[in-house]
Order: C-alpha cells, then structure tokens, then sequence
RNA sequence: UCCCGCGUAGCUCAGCUGGUAGAGCAGACGGCUGUUAACCGUCGGGUCGCAGGUUCGAGUCCUGCCGCGGGAGCCA
C-alpha cells in the first residue's frame, strides 16, 4: 500500500511511490501516452499514463476521466521540469471515487453572472483559490497583530436591538416577538469591553442593508475592529498605519505565490510603511478644488474625490477631522474646531478606496446625548451606550477595517465579491 | 432610487443599411508516445430574455416588462 502524500510535499517523496487523493483539473491524451492533472487543495501535480506500463484497466480508467472527476493516483514520483509543481507521478493506477457530470465551468474566460451562479464550483478555479488564501493569510495576520500587541479579542453580537451607525440599512429579523436587527457594526459593544479590557478588538461578519451595486459594496462583510482606552485620535491613526502596515508586510511574506497567479504588481506594496501621509478634511477639499472636483466645505468626499486624493501618494493616506454633519453621532467634536470631529478616513492606494473609518469617540454624556437627539436616533436602545459616559467616562479611540476592501486591494483584483467564499450582495442570496 | 450598457447553442461571442442561425470552446466518436487552455478529423446541439408593435418579411427597427453588469448616493 502506497503512502498517501499532499500534492505540496511531493519533494520529499521523489523515487517513492505515493498516492494522492484530488480532483482531475485536466486531460491530455496522446494515443499511447496520456497526462491527468489532479488538484487536491495544496497544489496540482501531474501523472503521466503509458498505456504498455500500465494494466489495460487502468488505461480505461484513465479514458473515463472528466473534470472534476474524484480520484485516487497512485505512481511514482519524479523531478520533472515540464511538468507544473516540478515533480510529476508515474502512474501505475488510478482509483475513481466518482466521474464528474459535464463540468459547467471551463478553463476559459466566463461572464460574472454565469460564475456567481456557480460560486461553489468557481472556488475551485487557481485564481479564487489563491485569493481564499491571501484572505486567511489576511485574516492570520490581524489576529497575530493583535495577539502580539496585548489586545484581548471581544466578539460582539450578530444580532442586535435598534443600534448601529444610524437608523437605515439594517436587516430586520424576528426575534421572538421583538424586532432585531444584524449587526452593522461591533463598535459600540467593544466601547463597553474597552472599559475593562483596556486594548480590545472584534471580528466578524457584519450587515448593511444598502442598496448598493458598486465594485466596494456587499450587504454581507468582514469587518474587524478596534478599540482602545485612552488614545486619542492621533494614537488612532498610528495604531491603523502599523496594522495595515504588518498585514501588507505578511501578505507580501507570505503570498508570494499567490500574488504572482494573481499577476499582482507588489512593488506597489512594498511602499507601505510608517509614517502614512495625513491631510485634514480641509486641506482635502483645498486640494480637490484645485483639481477640478465641485466639492464644497461640509460635504463629505465621495469615492472620485478618494480616488484623486489618493493618487498623489505612493501609499495609504490618512484624511482626518471631516465637518460633524458627514460622520455618525458618537465621534468626539474636535475642541480646536467644533464644526468638526475628530475622525480619520484611511484611503487606499491605486483607486481601491476607503478600507477604515476611524475616530475618537464622544466621551461627554452630555454632547453624547444631544447628538443622538440631533439625529433623531431611538434614544431608548443607547441607554446602556450612554451609560459608558455615567460610569467612569474615559478618552477613546477605535476604527474598523473592511476585510474584503483590504483583500482586493493586496491582490489587486477590482471587485470584492470575489473576496469573500460566497458573496452577498443586492439580488443575490445564492448559493 | 437615478444614469449608462448588455441579454443569440451548455460556455464565450460574431451576426453590417431588415432577406435561409454562425464560429471557437465544452460534449460524443476516431487518430496520435511528452502534452502544458495540446493538436487533427467527424458528429449532435437554438423558444435569438419575455410580451406587444411596424413590415411582404424582425436576431436586427420601435414600445413596455424582466434579468444582469458598470456607476452615483451611502459606507468598510
């Protein structure tokens, strides 16, 4: 009985014969000699069938092969610079778990909606599969930045009361009787958890009921959040360069491979390191006037005016302390300027947008409670919010980042629903 | 919700000023001992998104609807 052996550990095995248990990619018969190339979720190999070497069963098995048929392969191993991955499997049987059915998806170019319709196959393409692992390296990579920094991870609640970033695009659900709501954001939990944990910071999916059809938007996102007791905003944005900063820097590390089939130009990546360039929200707007945008004071940048702010930069850009009115409620008014509060947008290189919305948070209960009231938000559901500014009120900070926005920008691919194993985005639920 | 664009074979598309519905890939069959999205030959494959209209005649022109894509707004 052969070894059974994962695809990425071939190497050691060269002169060995070993089995490996995957799906068939492709088929290439010559006659006498023929080629399978089997995927099994670490990488592809490819066996060589010589119709004289091998039992007449055997070379039938091989012609019964379609893609995506299961199977097991068993052969001997060999370097061999033709083949992909470097070593090859000379094939002395072949164990067929199933034949596929007619494969909808093939090695070639296909439309969105035919692919999106058949998002659980497409996983299965070398393009979605090294994105998958560029979003757990991603992944990996936040929760050891925080692990190494003293953070305590606190998850928040999917399922909510009437609270969120504001009254529009949540989801409701039924819950027992009551209304509630998906959670737009961990934010306000973590608030609470940052008064007895310090350093803190959520991770999960979260919900915008946004009927929203641009390449940045899904109903369904990752969001991962930070909150810390007693930084202020310019601790804040420090906090965010490095964060961004290590994750790029464990991407470009890590996904070496990946990046390169997702014909990613990482020298652009190489640029992000601290210090992140900062512009107020007024010199923004200066800026964009002398550009040609129409934006006026007191209007918040729309995604062109992020775009041609951020193409005077080699990387990230912080734009910080926009006009109270563009931002939610709970950001702390800026003392040097109460027209504005202090907040900071992180705008990402090469047109990919805003990937974190940050800001230090209103402390006062009382500036806490009319702005609330201004935004005609259900007073009731923020009684236990407001109780964090009755009990021990503290100077705090925090920011969340779009999982899914970061992932299509280190990859570089223009659409984050391809970001995510299985998108929800308006009109589609399925699969 | 608004503004653009697109719906033709299983898939990707071509189809000109209206005149017999096409190709490549996939599939089936045959050939080939080193292929890399192999190649060569043969074959099957269509409610041209739906409904109405104009016309001797509509895939093609017009109207409405549906679906999808891109963008705006909103945001991460």
């Amino acid at each position: 009985m052969a070894v059974v052996s994962e695809v990425r550990d071939l190497g050691r095995h060269v002169g060995d014969v070993v089995t490996v248990r995957g799906w068939v990619e492709t088929t290439r018969s010559h006659g006498k000699v023929a080629f399978v190339v089997v995927r099994d979720g670490t990488g592809i190999v490819q066996g060589v069938v010589l119709q004289k070497q091998v039992p007449p069963s055997v070379w039938e098995d091989f012609e019964r092969l379609t893609q995506e048929t299961s199977v097991t392969v068993t052969g001997a191993v060999r370097e061999e610079p033709r083949a992909p991955g470097g070593y090859e499997l000379t094939v002395e049987n072949i164990e067929i778990v199933q034949v596929a059915e007619e494969y909808p998806i093939q090695p070639k170019e296909h439309g969105i909606e035919f692919l999106l319709d058949h998002r659980h196959l497409w996983l299965r393409s070398s393009q979605q599969r090294a994105i998958l692992r560029v979003r757990n390296e991603v992944e990996k990579a936040i929760a050891d930045f925080y692990y190494e920094r003293g953070f305590i991870r606190v998850d928040a609640p999917i399922l909510t009361g009437a609270i969120g970033e504001g009254a529009s695009g949540l989801f409701e659900t039924d819950y027992f009787g009551e209304k509630a709501y998906l959670a737009q954001t961990g934010q306000l939990y973590i608030e609470a958890a940052a008064a007895a944990l310090g350093k803190v910071y959520c991770f999960g999916p979260t919900f915008r009921a946004e009927k929203s059809k641009t390449r940045r938007h899904l109903t369904e996102f990752w969001m991962v959040e930070a909150e810390v007791a007693w930084y202020d905003s310019d601790d804040n944005m420090r906090l965010q360069e490095e964060f961004v900063s290590y994750i790029v820097a464990r991407a470009l590390d890590r996904c070496g491979e990946e990046l390169e089939l997702l014909e990613r130009d990482t020298s652009k990546l190489e640029n992000v390191v601290p210090p992140f360039p900062r512009i107020s929200y007024s010199e923004a707007v200066e800026r964009l006037q002398a550009k040609g945008s129409t934006i006026q004071w007191g209007m918040d940048m729309g995604a062109p005016d992020e775009t041609m702010i951020a193409e005077d930069f080699d990387r990230p850009v912080f734009v910080y302390d926009y006009p109270k009115e563009a931002k939610a409620f709970y950001m702390k008014e800026n003392p040097a300027d109460p027209r504005t509060v202090r907040c900071d947008d992180l705008i990402a290189p090469e047109g990919y947008g805003e990937i974190i919305g940050g800001s230090q948070r209103e402390d006062d209960y009382d500036r806490l409670l009319a702005r609330i009231r201004e935004e005609g938000l259900p007073e009731a559901s923020y009684g236990w919010y407001l109780d964090l500014r009755k009990y021990g009120t503290f100077p705090h900070s925090g920011f969340g980042l779009g999982l899914e926005r970061t992932v299509a920008w280190i990859t570089g691919r223009p659409h984050i629903r391809e970001m995510i194993p299985f998108p929800r985005m308006l009109n589609r639920l399925h699969p």
